[in-house]
DNA sequence: GCGGCTGCGCAATATTATTTCCCGGTTGGG
DNA sequence: CCCAACCGGGAAATAATATTGCGCAGCCGC
């Protein structure tokens, strides 16, 4: 954790470069209040210490022809830590898993997936994860609606919490 | 859908533009292949379709004392539609929940989200999340670690579809 | 008080975005 | 078959932005 060495400024920026990450830098500068050169010596900074670790467009998965999002929940038959790892390798290797998450719990994974349809899924579902060596229950939920999806940071929990120790 | 009035650089646009938001246009016209002006129209109209919903920069939520990402299974007492979306509501106002999913089967609604700790995210649980009303249960998991996160589409699968298709 | 360090701002330069204009290919009607 | 309108693409000019270098002020530690 190294959010100490940062100021209220540092915060700032990667609150507003979270929200709108092609800002401009003079824009960046002048919401911030500071100048140009600072503001973008200060996201340089910010991206070698690796706190932003990169930009990325949003996309419209439903309108590009992914209609379908599903969570899964895989058990394995071995936890032993190089079973885990050969199966976080195939995940990341597997295009429709977008996450994968090592839970605590009876539950060993949780995957959120998506595909083109129903079937598709279906097709992945059978043919690869439940083919899978030592895999040994996948519980799946079909996502009807999204409500919310900000993935990040709240910083204004992070402000509050860092003036309380200051 | 509208994904059927893109061509091929439109979708390669999207690609470059998913994996790195804040790619030059120039960068971006040279990868795709085509020069600069035509480009940008191309992304000017990706963003008004709606196909681009806006762009983030992805922030290490660990190094920033984020260091609890917890996944909650929600169920509802009642699942009108009204209670449906006061619900959705809380969570769009809770700063901790960072993605709210409403799912088919026993659960009603998947949360995703960060704590600066353990005891935040505890008394988070107890005193706003469990102390709601309508809330028939909440099943917790704590991720352990993260295996792979990138949210957004596969463009590869979707080239393929369309191949397929033509 | 005095170097040395750190971070800011200003000004100059290089790069990039954006607009304007023009050209070639394609399509649909005559 | 030809022509005209249309849809993109490219080149050049202009505006905006990023980036660098430099000097200055504030802040320790001595």
């Amino acid at each position: 954790m190294v959010a100490h060495r940062l100021d209220e400024i540092d915060r700032k920026i990667l609150a507003e470069l979270q929200a709108d990450g092609r800002m401009t830098n003079v824009e960046l500068a002048k919401r911030v209040g500071i100048s140009a050169p600072p503001c973008l010596r200060r996201v340089r900074a910010l991206e070698e210490q690796g706190l932003i670790r990169g930009y990325h467009a949003e996309v419209n998965a439903r309108e590009l022809g992914f209609e379908v999002q599903v969570f899964a929940m895989v058990g394995l038959e071995s936890q032993a830590e190089v079973e885990l790892n050969a199966f976080e390798e195939r995940c990341r290797n597997w295009p429709l898993v977008r996450e994968c998450h090592m839970l605590n719990g009876e539950v060993d994974f949780m995957l959120k997936c998506v595909a083109p349809d129903l079937s598709s899924f279906q097709s992945f579902l059978t043919g690869q994860l439940l083919s899978t060596p030592n895999v040994a229950s996948v519980k799946t939920s079909l996502v009807i609606r999204g409500a919310k999806d900000e993935p990040g940071v709240p910083f204004d929990v992070l402000e509050a919490r860092l003036s309380r120790l200051a």
